[in-house]
Order: C-alpha cells, then sequence, then structure tokens
DNA sequence: CAGATCATGTGGGCGCTGTCAACATAGTGT
DNA sequence: ACACTATGTTGACAGCGCCCACATGATCTG
C-alpha cells in the first residue's frame, strides 16, 4: 500500500483507504469498515482519516459506491455472456433473465459487498448518477431499465404495463437476495435456493 | 419498570430489558440495541444483563423475535378485516393481497421494528418454531401461506405452481420493502410508493 | 533562495461500547 | 442455622469514533 521508504505523506491515502474498506466489508459487510482497522492497514495513524473524510459515513459511502459498481459490473458481464435467441423477444427474455440471475449470483457469491452496496448511510443523498455504475456507465437500476425497455420493443410486455415493470422485477430478486443472505432462508439448501430463484423469475415474467 | 422501592433484585428483569431493547429499535433499528442502554433503561447496573443473556446478540435475538411477532399481528388484523368477496376465489385473492399489504404497511409505519425483525444475529439458527408468532400461533411466513393455501384451493392458481409460491410471493413485498426503507427507492415519494406496491401485488398475482 | 502558507499525518485524550473478574446481597432448601 | 444458588454491583480492559494541539512536508511568493 505504502511506498517503501515509508514517507511522511502517503501520497495517496483516500483511495488506500477505500480499498482497505472493501476489503473489510467483504469478510464482515458494512459494520466491519471500522476507520483505525482501515487506517492500519493503510500504514497510517487512526487521525489520517479525517484529512480525506469527514467522518465513518463518509468513509462508508465511499466504500458503499465501490460495491454497487461491482454489482453492475456482474451484470453487465452476465448479460454480455447470453447468446442470441431465435427471436429478439427471446433474446430480450433471455438478457433480462439474465439480469436477475447476476443480481442474485453476486449477493451469494459476495454477501459482505452486496449488503454494503445497500447500506448507504441514511440522511444523506443515495448515490448519485455518476456512483455505482458498472464499465458501461449505467449503475444497476439503469441496466435492468435497459433490459426492459428492450424486452417491451420486442412485445415482452404490454405497453401499458411497462411503467412500474422495473419495481416488480427490482423487489423479486431483491428480496430473495436478502432472505437468503440475512433473512429467514439464509439456511434453505443450496439446490432449493436455485429452484426458487427460477420459480420467482418464472413468475416476474409471466407477471409483467 | 423497576418496583418503587428499589429492592436489591428486580424481580423482571429480563422482560423489562427485552421492552427496552424494543424501544430502542423501534426508533433506531437493530444497531440502536446497546446493552448499556437498556440496562439504565430497566433501572439496573450494566452487567445485569448478563445474568439473562449470554452477550449482545442474544439480547438482540430476543427483541427480534418481539418484532417478527408484531408483523405477524398486524397481517392477521389486517387480514381479518377484509370483506369477504362475492366469490371464495375473491375472497382468497384479498385476503392474499392484504397479506402483502400488511407486510408493507408494518415496514413503512414501524421501520426501526421491521429492519430489527430481519436482523437475526448470524451463527445462530433462525427464530424456530415457536418464535415470530401471532396472535393466531403462526408467524408471517404461515401465515402467508396459509393463504396461499386457500387461494390454491379456490383455483387461484395451478397446482403446478403452488411449490414455490411463497418465494415469490414474499421476495417481491420483501424486496420492496427494504429498497424503500434503506435503499435507493428511499426517496421515491409516496404517491409512487403506493403505485409501485399495487402494482408489483398486480404483477405477483398474474404470474403466480 | 528564504520564508510564509497550506495540506497532510501524528500523538494524546474523551466518552462510549461489550465483556470479564471479583464481590455483595437476597432468597431457598436442608 | 447454615450452605447454596440466583441475581445484581463495582471496577477494569480494550476497541471504537471523534476532537484537539502539534509536526512535517510540499508549494507558493518575495
Amino acid at each position: 500500500m505504502r511506498p517503501a521508504q515509508n514517507p511522511y505523506h502517503h501520497g495517496n491515502l483516500r483511495a488506500a483507504l477505500i480499498d482497505a474498506g472493501v476489503e473489510l466489508a467483504r469478510l464482515g459487510g458494512p459494520d466491519a469498515i471500522v476507520l483505525r482497522e482501515a487506517s492500519r492497514r493503510a500504514g497510517v495513524s487512526h487521525n489520517a482519516v479525517y484529512r480525506h473524510f469527514a467522518d465513518r459515513d463518509s468513509l462508508l459511502e465511499a466504500v458503499c459506491d465501490r460495491c454497487m459498481s461491482a454489482l453492475a459490473r456482474l451484470m453487465e458481464t452476465r448479460i454480455a455472456e447470453v447468446d442470441d435467441g431465435e427471436s429478439e423477444l427471446e433474446t430480450a427474455r433471455r438478457r433480462l433473465r439474465a439480469c436477475g440471475l447476476a443480481y442474485v449470483e453476486f449477493a451469494l457469491a459476495e454477501p459482505g459487498w452486496f449488503r454494503t452496496a445497500f447500506a448507504v448511510p441514511p440522511g444523506l443523498d443515495y448515490l448519485g448518477e455518476d456512483e455505482g455504475l458498472g464499465d458501461s456507465g449505467l449503475g444497476p437500476l439503469a441496466i435492468l431499465t435497459a433490459q426492459l425497455d428492450a424486452f417491451a420493443a420486442a412485445g415482452g410486455l404490454p405497453p401499458e404495463r411497462r411503467a412500474y415493470a422495473e419495481f416488480a422485477a427490482w423487489a423479486s430478486v431483491h428480496g430473495l437476495a436478502m432472505l437468503l443472505l440475512v433473512g429467514p432462508l439464509r439456511e434453505l439448501p443450496q439446490s432449493e435456493r436455485d429452484a426458487a430463484l427460477e420459480h420467482i423469475l418464472d413468475t416476474v415474467e409471466r407477471g409483467l
């Protein structure tokens, strides 16, 4: 992290602290982001943090941003991997489904990061337009919107139902992820988890 | 809380501590459940807690139980208030919908309690069969299951789709509640919230 | 080049937390 | 009457976020 000669000034402390926070969040979720531990990992005294972040919430927010971006990137990757179907509609359907699958895949593969992504400290505005973005410059919600637009354009859902479709699709996978991660479903066996996810995606697809 | 004469033994400390925890959780969620503050409110020294709870998580679990029960009770109430419809199917549909409406109503009316209900400390088994129950002796999931059974019996959904119907219904409302409470939708205006909830319930109903 | 100024990092301290160990008090049973 | 157990108290410790005064180094200015 810190240059070898251990100079008085770190040079890049802000980024190093966020990196440390991301590392902490990976194992323990948002609560594991601890200022003093992040400072230690950056090789710096516990008070140097305050030159770059107003308080703990401020660092937490920066880490949330990074976690949300990681989620967006996995969604982008999984969507890009989808093979084209026989029709435009079938392709759009597969991509939309890949959205939801990637969302839950991320939650289960990186539970600490997932929980942190949605642990933006209260009081301040949620991640703005330019935060939590993937490589395409879109956040998770914008990615979902794009897929739903394509799905609707291909005739996958009646136009009059397009309006709130994001909410139904998003809430379903988000709720499942939460229930599996920290909720009453966290002891559900793997096979049941997969079946539940598939069933939920089917249900939403029919209902949209 | 404590009897007037301030006797050495409280007499009822365990319950008093849980009450204090519930009160703390109401405003600040699970993180606001602080052993020393709960002790203070019970009028007792900060270490008396350890005669009734192994550690903080143990008290937290007891408070989670109470919060989950409160959720179950509101669901029971709202279901009982439903007027019978023209047909058995219509009645079952209304009750099922009341389930979801009550779930989100509770989350928005008592956000601290809702978040606490789903903050069972990791490591131990989730709330068992005899925890988080409403007045009918059923927990939120069991209540939902009962309504889905009735809905299915009335012909509301094809038998082959009955299996995982709980997951789809539950995940949708839970996800919406989370996104509205602590997620990116927390700044959504009230009217949009209602519309989103109605739309989600419609979507799930169609898809089941 | 010298001196002032500002950004950045250090050290010490405060009150808060959860937890542990040792002790005090009250009720209970032999 | 005495021992035993359940329950509550006092005191301590380390770790936390945050505030203060101070040290160090880079940068700008004459």
